[in-house]
DNA sequence: CCTACCGATCGGTAGG
DNA sequence: CCTACCGATCGGTAGG
């Protein structure tokens, strides 16, 4: 079970920050501890984690884990941060892709999918969010997604106005409902792949990409009153 | 917190099968209980919901409680059955809308929506299991949904025959969609609610159906190549 | 970053 | 359906 078991010989030199002390792979203790708990809170839950479980596998006990976050709830809100500030970073791109026309709507949209398909611990652990904390989830969108929220709906209501998205389009919902789409793909891939591969074998690649070709289509068809093909 | 906190004054005549004593409402104590887990298991998630908590809420000791369920993995295997039953009850009139037209797809949607709205547990309970237990929802799924899956499937592909539907429709990648978008939409309503209503009043309902309808719209014109409007 | 330890709570059992 | 109780594990602290 345990990750990286490796001894760290550098103990007690006592200059480094021991928020930063130098790892071969460049990784901090702090980081590591937020990645496994990236990926345990996402997988298992935030309550279905212990930190015993964080600690066995980064390989260090449970009170040196506390010592970098001083609780599991900041824990928890840290890794949120992280995952936060990583989307943060593709958003220019996003936004660049999704100014006009299809092509370019097409651009956008894969750039989010595969913002989460490059790690969909992230789409689990948003949608556990989704349910767990709704209130906090809702307060952490209006925080960090409504610029590019608004951004969106205007690019589609001028789309509208030049009659190439349907009128009858709601862009703020449309948003809402694409986005959701997107996390339940990836987040539910496992699942779908499951039902879409008969019991046998699992080419689960191909069905995820199946799955997400659908989902692309199922989201330019909607919008576009001409999609191209 | 407590729920029902009335004292069962009907202890011990010793006649009665103590898996259907009789209540005022017309519940037995097995009822209530499978109610308070499947809303709390969808509220706090399954390791979120201890079997204390379920217990004072139903006004009984723990010990009670596994006395009508032998463990917590029953009680949760026996709160997913009682929904899937309620699912097979509905699936029928979902399948004698279903099987042709425009409209009938409409209605046979809407009543899958319905069934959800009815009671949006249901949908957060279902999305919880996808995150928490894949495999066995994938069995689950196989089991009870496969039949339903598989007409509609063939539903679709007449269409595409007769040239209503989309060619490029993914028939079985469509319906997986389509589900998951109804979940979300039920499940994520608290958050996506938030994210619609500007930071004052919260007119849920409003933003719900608002939220609804465009679902339902997307589904639609993702399907069929002249919607009607 | 560790050892040693805390009170609280967990799911579950014995026995009536 | 209850009282009484169990060992295990939880998040977290003291102190180095």
């Amino acid at each position: 079970m345990a990750r990286s078991q490796r001894k760290v010989d550098s103990g007690s030199e006592g200059m480094g920050e021991s928020s930063t002390p130098a790892r071969g792979d460049g990784s901090t203790t702090r980081d590591q501890i937020l990645a496994t708990a990236t990926r345990m809170f996402a997988d298992r839950g935030f309550g279905g984690t212990s930190l015993q479980a964080i600690a066995d596998d980064v390989g260090i006990k449970k009170p040196s884990l506390l010592y970098h976050f001083k609780s599991k709830t900041v824990l928890r809100e840290k890794v949120l941060e992280a995952l936060l500030e990583r989307w943060q970073a593709v958003v220019p791109q996003v936004m660049r892709s999704a100014t006009s026309g299809e092509r370019r709507f097409e651009a956008a949209l894969s750039e989010v999918v595969g913002f989460f398909k490059q790690d969909p611990a992230r789409a689990r652990l948003l949608m556990r969010e989704m349910l767990d904390r709704p209130e906090e989830m809702t307060a952490l969108i209006r925080a960090h997604l409504s610029h590019w929220v608004m951004l969106v709906t205007n690019t589609i209501r001028k789309g509208q106005e030049e009659g190439v998205i349907y009128p009858d389009v709601d862009p703020e919902v449309y948003i809402t409902q694409s986005v959701a789409l997107i996390l339940s793909t990836i987040a539910g891939s496992e699942v779908v792949v499951g039902i879409l591969n008969p019991p046998g074998e699992n080419k689960t690649t191909r069905a995820l990409e199946r799955s997400i070709k659908e989902m692309v289509r199922l989201a330019r068809y909607g919008l576009f009153i001409h999609p191209e093909r």
